[in-house]
DNA sequence: AAAAGATCAAGAATGATTCTTATTTTTATT
DNA sequence: AATAAAAATAAGAATCATTCTTGATCTTTT
């Protein structure tokens, strides 16, 4: 069980909305089942997941949804090669390993104080608004 | 014109196999394509690029020569997001830079002599077979 | 309570990529 | 050089994640 480290709100006194977007049924439950297991998963991972609580929610509704939660940046959404996208609660500057062993994907975060100029080349003038990063390997 | 900074040898005198895949008139076609301008293309932009050449050619076909092209360590697959995915001739380690203004992409380099653990926090036992990274920002 | 706006469910449409199959080309064998 | 075996190609069908469309259902505002 995860739970508590990162307090996830309960069905009863979850916030009506967050980052302005309201928190309709299917989004607090699409959102919950992000934040309680931390599995990267696809949007079909998160249908079946949700299906428990909602029975009724469709495959496209589970997109709608993440997509506002990715547009209200409240998660994030991760690029594997072409495979499904992927989803993550985790919105500190991080990127992915994918462990090709276990098949698991695990966050990779940066050194404390490392900036991009420290060890890429970028033109001068640069603005980045978007660092996606993507190791692949094992775990020896 | 791009042409002899890297050697680019024309149709009469290129290897008949590179990297023991054999050189076929479709695998030469697309590898010169792509070795002849450094735009990053979709496997659609190789088709119809290549099709000056060889008319007949087939959009299956090029995805099979770029795929063996790639299973041989000759040219990389780079993904951003979803989209189509592009192809790169430039086997040195490296990241990409998608321009948004110009909807360019550029290649990054690492600094000379960085490795990943100098900036990425690693989990012990960590072995790393491949890197991906993209930036997506503008020259202001 | 009525009207306007948002959200949702269901299934159709899209688009990149892969697969299948028959044909053609290349290579190996006699 | 002729034949057999293997590899590569063309054409189009199939797949699969995602997006779009439409009508129905909630929510919020009036």
């Amino acid at each position: 069980m995860v739970s508590n480290s990162e307090n996830i709100p309960d069905a009863e006194n979850f916030p009506a909305e967050i980052n302005g977007l309201r928190m309709t049924r299917q989004r607090r439950e699409v959102y919950k089942s992000l934040m309680e297991n931390r599995v990267h998963p696809t949007a079909q991972d998160v249908f079946m997941e949700v299906k428990d609580k909602l029975p009724q929610i469709s495959l496209a509704t589970v997109y709608n949804c993440l997509e506002a939660l990715v547009q209200h940046g409240i998660i994030r959404q991760v690029h594997f090669d072409r495979e499904s996208c992927r989803y993550c609660p985790n919105l500190h500057e991080h990127g992915h390993f994918h462990d090709h062993s276990t098949g698991k994907i695990h966050d990779i975060t940066f050194k404390p104080g490392v900036k991009l100029e420290d060890f890429l080349e970028l033109p001068a003038g640069t603005q980045i608004t978007n660092i996606e990063l993507t190791l692949r390997g094992s775990l020896a």
